[in-house]
Formats: C-alpha cells, structure tokens, sequence
DNA sequence: CGTTTTTGACCTGCGC
DNA sequence: GCGCAGGTCAAAAACG
C-alpha cells in the first residue's frame, strides 16, 4: 500500500528528469543479449588483460580496507595479483562499473557495481585514510550512535563506513525485495535529481547493513541500489533449491545480502542482474563448501566490458542471434516457485581463464545448468 | 498492538 | 565561519 504509494509518487517524478548519474553507464540492450557475448567476452585476452579487474577496479575505491568485510580475500588477491594483471589506474574511471545483461525493455536489468557515485567515492577515498582510527574505535562508534541522539558527536570522529556495492536495476519497483527484510528509515532529496533517495536499515538486530535505493535521473526506469556493510545473519527468506545458498553467503560475507552477480526479478515486472568480483565468488564458494550443503546455485559471472569501465564508446553490438533466450525470461521464469524478487542467478565473471576456457566452461556449466536453460550453455561455436 | 513508513529536525563533512 | 548536501534519528502516522 504505502509503497504503492510511494511507487507512484516517484513515479510522477520519475518522468520528469534527467541527469543525476553522469558516471554510470548503461549498455546498449543488445550488448549481452546473447550467451556467445554473455561467456565469450571473459576469454578474449584483449578484454583480459584490461578487464580482468573492472570489478575490482571499482571496488579497489570502495572500502575494501574494512578488515571485517568480505572484502578481505578479494583485497588479499587484490594485493598479491601480479601487478600487470593490474590494469593503470589512470585508464579506470573512478565511476566505473559493471552493467550487464539488460533484456526486455519492462523487466531488462543491469548490473552495476560501484562506488555508485562521486561522494561514494571520496568517502573511500578518506575511509583508506583512516581505516585503522575507524577499526578501533568500532565498538566505540556503536555505543556513540546511541549517545549521539542526546550529546554532541566526537568531532574528530570520522563515520565509518562499511563496503560498498552498488547496482543498478531497471525496475519499476524502488524497492526491490532480495530476500532481506528492510526498514525504511530515511528519505532524502537527492540534488540534481528530481528523485528521492530513500535509506534502508536491515531489520535484523546487530545486523547494521544498509541499502540505499534511488532513481536515476538519466534513466527513470533504472534504480540505483547502493548496499553497505555485511549481513551477518542468514538471510529471513530461505528459498529452497539452488538459491538457499544466498543466505548462506550472505551470512558469510555477502556484502549486504546478494552474493555475486544475479538476477532479481521483482515482483513488479523487474529484474537486476549484479555482479560481484571473481575473487569474492570464488571466496563464497569455498565458504559454500565449507557450510553450505544446499544445492549450487547457479553460478556465472559476466565479464565487465573494457568499454563500460572506461568510458568509451561500445562496439557495435553483435548481430543478433537466431533466437537469443532472452535473459530476463529465465531469470523471471525458470523457477516459479521461487520468490521472483529474491531469485538470484550469478554471473561468474573469469578474469583468469585465457587458456582454460574449455574447463572453466565446463564448471560453469555444471553450475549453470541448475537455472539456466539449457541452449545457454550451448558453446557458442557449436552453433 | 507491533511493525513499518513518513517526515522534519538534527548532525557531520566538505567546499568556499 | 558559513552554507550546502548527505546521512541519520525519532516522533507521529499508517498499516496489517
């Protein structure tokens, strides 16, 4: 009700503008519309080389110092990866992020992850400044978010702030459910774009992970979520099947409920495909292993296009194929008895697999094939 | 009646 | 120091 409600009011709004999100991008809609452009990007040793760290690229902005977070492996990979695998940070836009795989103009979604934005950005900036002051005085802080209603704050205390990972959704849904359970508990008008920006709190107690939702003022029909911090409890809705991992993984160390990239289809006609860096799969599938015995879930990741990250202008997309399964469709209908909006397909993205494609593909492919329809994992030059 | 949303006020950080 | 913008709080209202 209330959020019909509110669906509307920022709906009207939502026709009105333009440009509040100069530095997120979006793909063409054709660009991933087929599996070929889906897993081949990843191999191709051009893209490799300069793409094998997009996700990382923006995430190496974001606060991955947070010694709490599950950032911690993907730093560690970070910091041991050989430094030509490393793309020049001067080629990387501070802003850059992953979009992938939108499909029908209702339900098409895309993924990004990101710092989200400029502020976003130099909060990171100065979080890897004062990560130590802000690892100590934690436990402090939390007692002082109590005081802080009635006293003064400590002047010279920075606000912490817990990893990042933002996306962005074409929806129609602001909000959209991914199986966490939020309380809204601000709203505040966003400058240079007519839409609001609402804050969400995990509900779950000592469970401190955020949620920023808000519109693009670009594109109206697109949703920037922001997530920060970690949940550190299972999450409430446990599908059955192949995503009762999520909040396994969520719990291990999801950066606030969704585990890698993925679909969410929400129950309003949309869906979002998000991504997560390999690294950090690859951390919550071993984790998987360690605590889960639930099914796999469907793991893929998609690699970030160079052109995405760097701001150029995409290629011209791939000629259509014959009949492309259009993502949306499976990712909104392939598990019915799934919540839609909690639904998660991961898109694994394969940084390191210039010579071991066929293996790689082969694994994916064992996960995939848990939700994906089987012409997806059809080897593109079988066709 | 418990939970969630709304909303104005307040706090903090930053740029000028 | 001041103003602005982002972020948060909490009382009140709405909802189930």
């Amino acid at each position: 009700m209330a959020e019909k409600k509110k669906e509307s009011t920022e709906t009207e709004n939502s026709l009105k503008n333009t440009a509040a999100f100069p530095n997120q991008m979006m793909i063409p809609e054709n660009s991933f519309s087929t599996p070929n452009s889906l897993f081949d990007i990843s191999c191709d040793d051009e893209h490799h080389q300069k793409n094998s760290f997009g996700f990382i690229d923006m995430l190496s902005v974001q606060d991955f110092t947070n010694p709490s977070s599950l950032f911690d492996d993907f730093l560690q990979n970070m910091i041991t990866a050989p430094p030509s695998l490393l793309p020049p940070t001067s080629t990387v836009p501070e802003y850059s992020e992953v979009v992938n795989t939108p499909v029908t103009p209702n339900s098409s979604s895309m993924s990004s992850a990101s710092s989200t934005e400029a502020a976003a950005n130099e909060d990171q900036k100065k979080i890897t400044e004062t990560v130590e002051e802000e690892d100590e005085d934690e436990e402090e802080q939390d007692q002082e978010k109590t005081k802080k209603q009635l006293k003064p704050k400590k002047k010279n205390q920075k606000r912490q702030r817990e990893p990042r990972f933002a996306f962005m959704t074409k929806s129609e849904i602001d909000h959209l459910d991914d199986g966490y359970r939020w309380r809204k508990y601000g709203q505040k008008a966003v400058k240079n774009s007519p839409f609001p920006r609402s804050y969400y709190r995990c509900t779950s107690t000592a469970c401190g992970v955020k949620k920023r939702v808000e519109r693009s003022s670009d594109d109206p029909s697109i949703v920037v979520t922001t997530y920060e911090g970690t949940h550190t409890h299972p999450c409430p809705i446990t599908p059955r099947g192949a995503f009762g991992l999520m909040p396994e993984t969520a719990a291990l160390g999801g950066v606030a409920g969704f585990t890698g990239s993925g679909v969410i289809g929400g129950g309003g006609g949309s869906t979002s495909h998000f991504v997560i860096p390999p690294q950090m799969f690859h951390h919550q599938q071993q984790q998987q292993q360690q605590y889960s015995t639930l099914p796999r879930a469907a793991t893929i990741f998609q690699q970030q296009p160079y052109f995405l990250r760097n701001n150029l202008t995409p290629p011209p997309p791939p000629p259509p194929p014959p009949s492309p399964p259009p993502l949306s469709n499976f990712s909104t209908t392939t598990n019915p008895t799934f919540p839609p909006a909690a639904a998660a397909t991961l898109f694994q993205e394969r940084p390191f697999c210039p010579s071991s494609s066929t293996s790689l593909l082969a694994r994916d492919h064992g996960l995939l094939q848990d939700m994906l329809p089987s012409q997806m994992f059809k080897d593109p030059k079988q066709e």
